[in-house]
DNA sequence: TCTGGGGTCCTAGGACCC
DNA sequence: TCTGGGGTCCTAGGACCC
């Protein structure tokens, strides 16, 4: 048995913790940039706010209701999803964090000492609001698609005192067969689309295809472990995270620019920010990357602009694995000239680390060099590992960007030409005592 | 004027290899 | 004249998730 536990209105939640002035109004929070919608709370859905809204569209509505708009704060919401996994992880055998607010438990054999699950499930949730303030829900099903199916009910019916549990044939035909196929863990706009054609409207008409057909129509093999999954055969197992953190199999960082760029230097200024970061969160997994990827985004949203909007390269590094900022830096910088054209103007860039493994594995050398088009920096050495452990301890203890490369420095005061707006960001009250609540 | 960011998995064609 | 089969790697892109 899976259980599946999820923060209502994760951001919105931590921001009400502790701005308790947001309580029983519409809130929502912002993308970078301040540009679209990306958590609601109750009251901004109840005003039709939909899920991915550009600000622009609902800024009026939401002042005339007295909401409130928050730039988005990922300190707090990452140290607060630490603090719920961290619950979590004290009441079950094992967690898989799968997301930032969402996290499946390992229940199996829980009932035999604890009571019922139902019981347990209602302690868990009361136990995380009691410390962390965060308000859950929590499915319980025999699959990990059925556990996101009973979440799901349980969010949507307040009366069920945010647990469900879905365990029995008829309680499982039952919510299938009220559930929206699109409402399916996997089952995106363009399937359900495709599966109306074929006269399949709810979760229930999906379980009821054949292999075949879902092999066909649903992306093969994939496809096949859905349906599955529905009928309450298990195709995916619980992975579970080492102390509440998820290796990742690759790393990016990429932000739409303040402003349109077209020089160079500026663009690479702020491809210089990303990949720094990038592979600061690398260093802090303990690994090194061997694919590197550069992309680079023109406005989708100009008909002038014909697609495609996004280009990128990929580089395999030809000096091996790596997770020296210096060394990906020189890579980084030949991969964007490539793609960069002068006289466009782009909105939005980004980096993608790939190929991540251990460092220390046997390294395939390159006997002859590489491509002449590529000069390798000089390799990895004990100083380079010396220096970005260097950088990273004094960042980590400074602040984000206290030693940084020198193509992100800009003249003066200035704001960097890139840097994105953030209107009405909250304090980071848990991550830097400058932003500490004081209680008087 | 203003439209997110960070992930996973799968597919497919071409180059290249034996 | 006939011209296989089984791989990997690279690159790009699609679909999905939160």
């Amino acid at each position: 048995m899976y259980g599946l536990v999820d923060g209502n209105n994760f951001y919105v939640s931590c921001e009400r913790v502790f701005q308790p002035r947001l309580e029983n109004r519409p809130v929502v929070v912002l993308s970078n940039n301040d540009g679209a919608v990306v958590s609601r709370s109750a009251e901004a859905k109840q005003l039709g706010i939909p899920m991915g809204a550009p600000f622009f569209e609902v800024r009026e509505l939401l002042r005339r209701h007295q909401g409130h708009a928050l730039s988005s704060n990922y300190a707090l919401y990452g140290d607060m999803s630490r603090r719920v996994m961290a619950r979590l992880a004290d009441h079950v055998p094992s967690v898989e964090v799968y997301s930032i607010d969402e996290a499946f438990l390992d229940l199996h054999g829980l009932t035999t000492f604890c009571g019922s699950l139902d019981t347990r499930a209602r302690a868990i949730r009361r136990d995380v609001l009691a410390c962390t303030g965060i308000p859950t829900c929590i499915g319980m099903a025999p699959t990990k698609t059925l556990a996101k199916v009973a979440n799901r009910l349980a969010k949507k019916h307040p009366e069920l005192g945010g647990v469900l549990r879905l365990d029995t044939a008829s309680r499982r035909e039952r919510a299938l067969r009220a559930l929206p196929v699109g409402d399916v863990w996997g089952v995106g706009r363009r399937y359900a689309d495709k599966l109306a054609a074929h006269g399949i409207r709810t979760a229930w008409e999906l379980s009821q295809v054949s292999e075949a057909w879902a092999r066909k129509h649903m992306g093969g093999v994939v496809g096949w472990r859905l349906v599955q999954e529905l009928l309450g055969q298990p195709c995916q197992g619980l992975l579970p995270s080492e102390d509440g953190t998820l290796a990742r199999q690759s790393i990016s960082c990429s932000r739409s620019f303040g402003q349109r760029l077209f020089l160079f230097e500026d663009i690479w200024g702020a491809l210089t920010t990303y990949l720094s970061r990038a592979a600061e969160k690398l260093r802090a997994q303990g690994d090194q990357a061997h694919i590197l990827t550069v992309f680079l985004s023109q406005d989708r949203y100009d008909t002038r602009v014909p697609p495609p909007y996004t280009r990128s390269a990929t580089l395999t590094l030809p000096g091996g694995p790596t997770s020296n900022t210096l060394q990906l830096l020189s890579y980084a910088r030949r991969l964007l000239a490539k793609l960069y054209e002068p006289g466009r103007q782009y909105v939005k860039a980004g980096v993608v680390l790939d190929g991540l493994e251990p460092p220390g594995r046997g390294q395939q050398l390159s006997l002859f060099g590489a491509a002449d088009d590529i000069i390798i920096p000089p390799a990895d050495t004990g100083r380079t590992h010396q220096l970005m452990h260097t950088l990273d301890t004094l960042n980590r203890r400074f602040g984000r960007g206290t030693v940084r490369a020198a193509a992100t420095a800009v003249a003066g005061a200035q704001p960097a030409p890139w840097q994105g707006k953030a209107q009405h960001r909250s304090p980071a009250y848990t991550t830097r005592f400058d932003d500490m609540l004081i209680v008087r």
